[in-house]
DNA sequence: CAGCACCTCACTATTTCTGGGGAGGGGAAA
DNA sequence: TTTCCCCTCCCCAGAAATAGTGAGGTGCTG
């Protein structure tokens, strides 16, 4: 795994990144390796070794919204074998379908990771073999993947500071709590009482955590403070 | 690092993760090795070989917000150094201050882990020594650090399902749809129109996608969405 | 084929939120 | 010391969300 690795620290730049994939597929001997970024707002990146026709049509598709291994990762801690995934909807086996069809493996390793504001990626190794063979394979190479994802995600946050936290706005305390209380389901009045302030001051620090979060209502504002990691619920 | 890994697997009960803490102190030899948990109601574990008094001292002080490891590792993606976290404050002075007379190092490093719902840990190794033999040891032993930090998390979770994170009722695709305009900061009338639906029928999404959730209101509805995973915002 | 979950539309009254203002005191940092 | 942010309180009118009930069509599943 050393070399791989290595390799991986010099890449320079988005091609090399593409390269490093196609080494590590190579070095593994699986069918694909693949990168995926989900950004809170909803846009992606990726890079891998896809066809480039899957992926268009993945994007075009919004496929985002209906793939398992992104629902499925987006609820785990941990590396997860794509047959423990929930393939049980409609729309989750017509994906898988057209998934394999487009040359994806039928078995599959996708290792999340988390940054701060509620950055999202995977990083995914795909291979056609059966139950047995890829276990013994997951088994074997579980440690390296996870470290592999953990610096090629590391290289391309380097190779794309665009994707860095926008550094929102930190709220103040007050704020904090209005966003938390109101994300448990309170209505303003029962904020305003928890916290013993009068509900009108409860406004006030719920108009300026809107605002600092560049939302349009109480709804946007917790949903932001949410996926920016600003509140826990 | 294999058998400390394979000691870290074989861990049945907290009190062998306590155990493995200090076996890693020992085979890296340095002064703490700790686990430290932050969960999403604001309660915290934690694990590690820091002195009781110190353990004690950091939650009654409620240390938490104060803590600039803590502050520092929640906003960034990476492993860090202490040294290149925001030391400025006074208040961080004085918790520094503080920290070293209770045998916390003065250099550390910290790994941070996320898993959905804003869950947060950190892996901290902490040493007394100059900058340099700490920079030397960190770049030794980075990659063994981030495994073994998941490995410790992946375990530490295992043998405490309660932190898990609960299953709820699937929403069907409308209400999905519903859900993730809303929290993305449109109106009824705007997500009514984005569908092609009139506002009526949306609201009835709205409202089934509350009881399945079990929330009390919209914004709670989106919030409980968001964190059970049900959306992707 | 009957049941069930889903999607679609409608009305009315009430409660809750939002958008504009304005004002004073406290604490921390520059 | 001055400035800036945070916390607290107040009014009002208009916009938006909620509660309660109802009804018809589609499509899958037992």
């Amino acid at each position: 795994m050393e070399p791989i690795l290595e390799d991986l620290e010099q890449a320079k730049g988005l091609a090399a990144l593409q390269a490093a994939s196609e080494d590590i597929r190579d070095h593994y001997n699986v069918d694909h390796v693949v990168y995926h970024w989900v950004d809170s707002a909803g846009d992606q990146y990726g890079c891998g070794t896809y066809s480039d026709a899957w992926r268009d049509r993945y994007l075009e598709q919004n496929y985002l919204r209906v793939d398992p291994v992104i629902l499925g990762c987006f609820q785990r801690f941990h590396p997860v074998d794509w047959k423990r995934l929930d393939w049980s909807s409609k729309s989750a086996r017509a994906f898988q379908a057209e998934a394999i069809a487009h040359g994806v493996g039928n078995q599959g390793f996708s290792v999340p990771i988390r940054g701060p504001n509620g950055q999202f990626a995977l990083f995914t190794t795909s291979h056609s073999c059966d139950d047995k063979t890829w276990a013994d394979w997951t088994d074997a190479h579980r440690r390296d993947l996870i470290l592999i994802a953990h610096m090629f995600n590391e290289k391309a946050l380097e190779l794309e500071p665009d994707r860095a936290p926008e550094q929102s706005q930190a709220l103040s305390p007050r704020e904090v709590d209005a966003m938390t209380f109101l994300a448990m389901g309170y209505s303003r009045a029962q904020v305003a009482d928890t916290l013993s302030i009068s509900e009108h001051t409860l406004r006030v620090y719920i108009e300026s955590a809107r605002f600092k979060l560049g939302a349009m209502n109480t709804t946007h504002a917790v949903a932001r403070a949410m996926s920016r990691g600003l509140i826990v619920v």
